[in-house]
DNA sequence: TGGCGGTGAGAGAACGTTCTCACAAATCGC
DNA sequence: GCGATTTGTGAGAACGTTCTCTCACCGCCA
């Protein structure tokens, strides 16, 4: 029993050939014999050879896999993402390289150095600060493939998929104040507050001010719930701008606790899956009924959404079938295709339940 | 700009010195002298060299990756234990490549064999038969490090991380029987058909004959609602043992749907999370209420079950402890921990919420 | 002054492939 | 039947590291 692997130098001595030989017996390229090939195959199979990919990534300087750069695996979103990347990338033959940066920028920063040194031969991603993108320069400038996904930035000119958040929110905030809500709230991660205050200054000049990829998700789709008010006459209240300040269920539940205590909105609207899940713990907790008490329009179709109370009404995206788009265009750029960065936009579906009530 | 990334050879010719030294300076062994080092490590900083991950292991002939094989990273438990791999794999400095089987045997014997080809360090896998491992066989042989989770194959001695499952389903279904229930349901993937029928002969030769991890997960927990019955004096019923054939929420709602259809239980028990979320579709659309209908305990402590009527009891699995645990026996056997094959039982909780009432 | 231990650094092999080049043998055209 | 082309094969470089040798140099002590 061999304590290594077997190498094609073996493989090579077994069938009294050259390693030369043996290489192109295997590869299937070049000119070689049909009887020598076969002896060859032949020697691999009973040595249980496999050629090392290490070793022929060294000289082809293609790796065959791909990088990928989500928050959390185990986010629905996320994980629906990579489910759809991994598919095509296994149907093409491509490993994938799976790493969490938890929305925090130096993780980010770490693990894309991680895959660089793996040599993935391209890199998906969602960019926790679509503002800080300076790491990805070096990378994108020599040309390597590098595919945003949920989120674009409009400082650096990549291929991207992503939702058009902004007016899926928009349509919900408006669908509310057609059934006579007044008082509607938003609950996201809005951090940092700063970036909150930008928007607000950057929108009074006009909405052509604020390009939204240079927004985060949540404060992108922000801007969508300020144009469902202009479109409706109705000023912004602060309050009502829930700022979870963390992309996590337990924050989004205490933020939104501390607004129903004081002065409760008529509705709710959240900007993700975390966003809605803690909105709805807090509603709960506090005691309230949906739709009775308090009309509500969540984010991501998740399971969850479809029992509670007679159903919530979400804004869904096609998080799968982003993740397969990611990896198509990833996959064709590493082909060569060197056509001008493209952004794509997937439509969200707005799926209709029992979460919102007219109000009286 | 360059169209290479920088190596070792153009650091060590900016600052003036042989690769040799570079590479000491850079990966702090051997001897240089302090401001050489510094001088190495300028060079690289400016160049923005980063080693070359391929070369490196072609030499030590490690790759600090790891491979996991799981059914479906979409699936919540397998999601959570991926977190919990990928956790920790990062803390270490290892990179995780990962794959799905979709519970496929021709799909993971590919899976494998590219994690192989790839020169993982170790694996980390979910096998989709438990009675077929002979593709696993050589590996194991050679002293490869391979973590099982969710499973364990009694064919093939490895390290493994399971749940309990036979004794929370039988602890489930006693519960049931203490309240009154005699027509208690089980839904299962359960495949192929005379799996269930050799479980049941073995049993009937006594608990000795069946050894749990000769058994797919549904199967092996199977046997905990035929020891309840046993303890309970009751018969099984061969129409209350539903399956689905296959593990997907859709094959578990068809299945629940047929039984439900016929002749009701008054009570359903499921064996894992898909399962347990097509089988809660099929009550609803039967128009059945939990617990007044039907008593209900779901596999997976996933949001739905907490909102769902007035909330589901369920068996919960530690999966991202699970994926944590894996990870660490794998990464103590790629330090050449050589002690025999060790599988760790991890406990399952029984969360208690309102889904079972007693029978009038 | 000569031997010796310690320090710092370079030359070059090795890892397992792919790929270019060279070349012998076989086949072909006329 | 002789040059030209095709066919099959091997030798050896290359990829970018790590790591083993080897060696020059310095200071120290006898």
């Amino acid at each position: 029993m061999p304590r290594h692997a077997p190498t094609l130098v073996e493989v090579a001595r077994a069938a009294g050939v050259s390693t030369a030989t043996a290489a192109r017996a295997l590869g299937n390229y070049g000119r070689v014999k049909e009887s020598t090939r076969e002896a060859v195959k032949r020697a691999a199979e009973s040595l249980n050879y496999r050629p090392n990919e290490l070793a022929r990534s060294m000289i082809t300087g293609r790796t065959q896999s791909i990088g990928v750069i989500c928050a959390d695996v185990y986010d629905p979103f996320f994980a629906a993402v990579v489910r759809g990347i991994t598919d095509v990338a296994r149907g093409r033959g491509y490993t994938v390289l799976i790493t969490n940066s938890d929305e925090n920028w130096h993780t980010e920063v770490e693990s894309f150095g991680s895959l660089q040194s793996s040599r993935v031969d391209g890199v998906i991603m969602a960019p926790s600060d679509p503002d800080r993108v300076d790491h990805l320069r070096a990378w994108v400038a020599e040309e390597r493939p590098l595919v945003m996904v949920d989120r674009a930035s409009s400082r650096l000119e990549t291929d991207a998929v992503v939702v058009d958040g902004p007016t899926a929110v928009e349509a919900a905030v408006s669908r509310l104040f057609d059934d006579g809500h007044e008082r509607i709230a938003i609950v996201g991660e809005f951090s940092p507050q700063s970036a909150v205050e930008r928007l607000f200054a950057a929108l009074a000049q006009g909405d052509e001010a604020v390009h939204p990829f240079d927004l985060s998700p949540s404060i992108s789709r922000l801007t969508g719930y300020v144009r469902a008010h202009r479109a409706h006459g109705f000023p912004i209240d602060p309050a009502l701008v829930v700022r979870s300040g963390a992309y996590t269920v337990e924050a989004a539940q205490i933020a939104t606790s501390v607004l129903l205590r004081s002065d409760p909105p008529t509705a709710i609207v959240t900007t993700d899956n975390s966003m809605s899940l803690g909105a709805y713990r807090a509603i709960r907790a506090a005691g309230l009924r949906v739709p009775e008490d308090v009309s509500f329009i969540g984010f991501d179709n998740q399971d969850w959404t479809e029992f509670a109370s007679s159903g919530i009404s979400v804004i869904d995206q096609p998080a799968y079938a982003m993740g397969q788009e990611a990896a198509r265009m990833l996959l064709s750029r590493i082909d060569g295709n060197s056509e001008p960065p493209r952004i794509v936009t997937m439509p969200a579906a707005f799926i209709e339940r029992g979460s919102v009530a007219a109000v009286r």
